[in-house]
DNA sequence: TGTACATCAGTGAACGCGCGTTCACTGATGTAC
DNA sequence: TGTACATCAGTGAACGCGCGTTCACTGATGTAC
């Protein structure tokens, strides 16, 4: 189904149900992780019947979608306010890292919701509202790169790739340790240390 | 189950439809990902009844686990491959980014693979053979990176450290291409050019 | 203000599905004598 | 060489499970008059 942005207003339908659907999907991530992300599961932790929520969403992959676009949302807003909340003072690249952090922080906070949403870009092609918040939150980032090499920071490497690069090591990152993967190569490592070496390279 | 290397001999049993079993697994997650793979597909693959693989494996992780170690055994022998017949040449980090190639097309080619082994990264605490695979594959990658820095690519940073950036990099960039959202950022970008900025970067 | 009607979110029973796992069995193959 | 026996990989029926989805229903709420 495509959604949009603008949910469907009903005379009588506040939709708190299904806020409260992907609120219990989120937390259903969060605690149990993505395999147990299920209609009925969301259903039974909303408390009601497991038949309402094909009252909201036209089945799994669609509940999946939105939950995914909202965790988005989510994760970006959070790099937003770390970046503006780190001022650059004298090292141009402190909000990156700040920027980095909030990433791998909101990855290992809730990992079902990541694999959620690493997962979900292929269903992007099929909902607007997923494919905006992914091209937003990574516009944002963007940008907060361009104002790092404006003052600065490796100015002469092209935008573009040096975002692409800092996202695919962050994002790496966070997978590899989420599982476990960089610890075991890498024992001594602290994760601010890791965090501090994948934008330090070079 | 603790599966040890060598597997346990039986007088009459060649373990023909074990490693039958782990190759139709292959295939399955090859064509239809992971989500496909059940002990009931991988008994219909082999052609058996779908209560023959409880012969040869406790339960379903107990053969993913086994599935996991094979395709990491199978990678990292691509690896080492892509590296040694990559001369260094003038540039000491050729070998390294034949080896990023490595990865990358690996994960390319089999998806369902590459997610399997990502995330049995937790489950190889269980399985010694799983932990000693992980365990060599990056060995064998951090002696690579040491090389081109005994030849004069980045020296000066600590090689661990280093290995740990361009692992998390080239995993990040797999994981990103492989789900499109890489490319849906950066439209422009060729798969070469990012694995080329991945290891560029500085 | 009051009444008749329409709407529709949520109910709960029911459906078919594929799954992992168990278990008595059978038949081929190796072993002991 | 031949025979009796033991082993055990693979069979196929059966089990219970949770899932997504459908559907007639009911009851609360908004609307028209």
């Amino acid at each position: 189904m495509e959604t949009d942005l603008v949910t469907p207003t009903s005379p009588r339908n506040t939709d708190g149900l299904r806020a409260k659907l992907i609120a219990v999907a989120l937390d259903i991530l969060e605690r149990d992780g993505i395999e147990a992300l299920t209609l009925r599961a969301v259903a039974r932790g909303a408390g009601v019947s497991h038949g309402a929520p094909a009252r909201h969403f036209d089945n799994l992959d669609d509940l999946k979608a939105e939950v995914a676009a909202a965790g988005h949302r989510m994760v970006a807003n959070d790099i937003a306010t770390a970046v503006l909340q780190t001022p650059f003072d004298d090292d141009p690249k402190a909000p990156l890292i700040a920027a980095a952090k909030a990433y791998v922080h909101g990855a290992l906070k809730n990992p079902g919701l990541f694999s959620l949403i690493v997962r979900t870009s292929t269903l992007s092609q099929r909902n607007a509202a997923l494919r905006r918040e992914t091209r937003a939150a990574y516009d944002g980032f963007h940008s907060f790169v361009k104002q790092a090499q404006a003052r600065g920071w490796k100015p002469d490497i092209e935008s573009k790739l040096l975002a692409g690069s800092i996202w695919t090591s962050v994002h790496g990152l966070s997978t590899l340790w989420l599982h476990g993967a960089y610890q075991q190569a890498n024992p001594d490592a602290t994760l601010e240390e890791a965090i501090a070496g994948v934008l330090d390279l070079g």
